[in-house]
DNA sequence: CGGGATCCACTATGATACTG
DNA sequence: CAGTATCATAGTGGATCCCG
């Protein structure tokens, strides 16, 4: 998602606005996530200021062929919103719970 | 994986063969996959015979759907093989670790 | 603002043993 | 063979507090 959105907002992003573009990501999950895009080096870091922070995280060219198969599965989700919803539905029909364990009580 | 395989295999497997075909996959979780899969509707699950037991799985025409994506994702896999290294090769160069913990001692 | 450090409740999964 | 049950444990992620 963080790929997808980076994508979205053209390729980079500061940290406010991307957590922002993703409702109920926490900024530790955030942090946590661009830290390991950036260590296989799909995301670049670029630090602009210390007092305030200005922070931009932004697409490499690696990042951006990752970005591509993820775009097209986001593609894929708008096409077939009718398979997704078929998907739920059935869930529903089943034990409202996945979980073995709590399907026992 | 359990869908791609199961794709693999020409739509269907019995269990003992879904398994052996996914190196690492423990007995249960392919069987809890395999419920939510179910759950899903996504594969169908058909009993023959009860002793000994002879039951096999296979994609359902919604499974089959998902199927697709599944099926791009791994080729572009193959095809960007050279992408996929890259990731790797600069894991490694960075901390050996990804866990911010371990990084740490 | 960006982000590191801690604490903690869950969750997920492998191992193991058991059943028909 | 196919599957369930139980347990121990590693991993996950949110909440919170702190810093420059």
């Amino acid at each position: 998602m963080i790929l997808h959105t980076l994508h979205l907002l053209g390729g980079h992003s500061r940290p406010g606005q991307l957590q922002r573009s993703i409702p109920g990501l926490s900024k530790k999950m955030m942090t946590q996530t661009l830290r390991e895009l950036e260590d296989k080096g799909l995301v670049s870091r670029e630090i602009h200021q210390i007092m305030p922070p200005n922070v931009d995280y932004s697409l490499t060219p690696l990042g951006k062929i990752f970005v591509e198969p993820i775009e097209q599965l986001y593609l894929w989700g708008i096409e077939h919103a009718d398979a997704l919803e078929a998907l739920e539905a059935n869930e529903r029909l089943a034990g409202t719970t996945t979980d073995p364990l709590e399907a026992a009580e």
